[in-house]
DNA sequence: TACGTTGTATTACATTTTAATACAACATAA
DNA sequence: TTATGTTGTATTAAAATGTAATACAACGTA
């Protein structure tokens, strides 16, 4: 699982493009916190300047300036360095005006105590969707309760959800710029197989699917839509065989995952947010 | 209640003095992320360049180059700027590795559904506390239930937790250099006041706060120590009037962070990391 | 339509960052 | 221990980047 983990994790910070107004130091030390990967927890100067394609003298100095600002910790003794709680600060400066967040989580917190399970709150973000609010019940591996993980839309029920709100074109176009990547023995990568589950989606009101980036895992998401219909997140109901069978999964929390969306959606209409 | 999480809002994002390896651009950029407060949800860039001291110009670039990396969303009508989706992924960069949060999330997930409570793991940073990991489980402001969020260690139970593992000396510095605010009639300000909670913390294993930061919430916090014995973070557990009462939380839910604290503390001593 | 305000684009200028280099600290093995 | 490689740190002259001033455009209000 750890490996199938490793290809969602990098962060995309890359060049778009120079500009007159574009500053490029303030892309180059975020290709230095984008440097620490799911392989790696704490990093020297030389091995930045690999993976970021920096220099040893710009790792070296992008990496001291983090540092002093509190984003990079320091091992004094093994002079390596490595993301510090201070990051965190930065997710709450998005989460804290978020209408979306506030409004579904006392929404995930009722519906998580129906049937004692995790609840999520993805977002879309290109090809991906990231995890903006987690609600964890069942224990699970690490990495798949924290806050801030991305995945790929293409094989996930989040995916799917949020696809199947969107117009087809749109949707396929989502999946032709993917990386279709077999993250498990059993994962669909073909595009036409992905549009078919995705129209099911639709017809169902919610998505599921099974074992396709974590194994056992069965997952139940419905999309959460504004006030124009266009899809802004999703509910994301994991549960794992065999406490759960897709079955029964698919009837009772597919349901409930509906029902919740269903609720933050309409709490956002009233909020008169468009976001 | 809003205006009370105002002042704990602000990032903490200052020169740390000239250094030849220092790049100042980088420190503007954060800057730029750091003045969306607690009163904004969006900004334009004279606000920015207001709030931050840049002036129009830098405020201009840095914010066009946050947008284009995709960490600052902007509004076409408005054409304001506002945190972006991206950041929660900087949380991730973080907490992926972080063996504290490894250790807590599984023993905060048991924990918290003894008394259907919220469970927090919180950190230090300097004189205050980052929340890292939270799995809410009651209903609360929006606010307190979101990770990442800043608040001080002079007037919170966690705080006195992890400073009633500290030696003294240590403890009283961080005290002094605190910002002692009112935050509501009640709030602890005066240091001999606050040093004598923190040594019934000590004598207690726990600590316990009322209506210091929000109202009608009982703070109930045990510290979590490393192999030397020094506080690393601390288990929260918020619990409100009138559901509890100050003495029964104590006696419950100060066994229960206890238990949870030394559960965490020993399984970090297990996993042989040093943090 | 006129006016203030705010966002955008363009420059010459100079400050900042760069990349090369030299030095120091550490780890490993002979 | 001494030698040898590797990795981290510090210092520069050179150049590229970011700066701040300014002018222009877009928007909202009266």
């Amino acid at each position: 699982m750890g490996k199938s983990e490793a290809t969602t994790a990098a962060m995309n910070v890359v060049a778009p493009a120079a500009h007159p107004l574009y500053v490029s130091s303030l892309e180059k030390g975020f290709r230095v916190l984008a440097a620490f990967g799911d392989d790696c927890a704490a990093l020297g100067v030389t091995e930045i300047a690999l993976r970021t394609g920096l220099d040893k003298s710009a790792a070296q100095r992008f990496s001291n300036t983090l540092h002093q600002l509190g984003f990079l910790e320091k091992d004094t003794s093994t002079r390596r360095y490595r993301p510090a709680r201070k990051l965190m600060e930065l997710a709450f400066t998005y989460l804290r005006h978020s209408s979306l967040g506030a409004a579904a989580m006392p929404r995930l917190i009722e519906a998580g105590a129906v049937y004692q399970t995790t609840m999520n709150l993805a977002e879309r973000e290109d090809t991906d969707l990231i995890y903006t609010v987690r609600i964890p019940h069942q224990k699970a591996a690490y990495v798949a309760t924290v806050p801030g993980r991305r995945i790929p839309m293409y094989c996930t029920a989040t995916g799917h959800a949020i696809l199947s709100q969107m117009p087809a074109d749109e949707a396929e176009d989502i999946i032709n710029r993917s990386i279709l990547t077999e993250h498990l023995p059993g994962t669909m990568t073909d595009p036409k197989e992905i549009m078919k589950t995705v129209r099911k989606a639709r017809r169902n009101g919610f998505a599921s699917t099974f074992a396709q980036l974590l194994p056992r895992e069965i997952g139940i998401a419905a999309p959460i839509v504004d006030y124009r219909g266009r899809p802004v997140g999703a509910v994301h109901i994991p549960a794992y065989t065999p406490r759960w069978t897709v079955a029964n999964a698919r009837q009772k929390l597919g349901t409930l995952a509906i029902e919740t969306a269903d609720a933050i959606s309409g709490a956002l209409l009233a909020s008169g947010q468009k976001f």
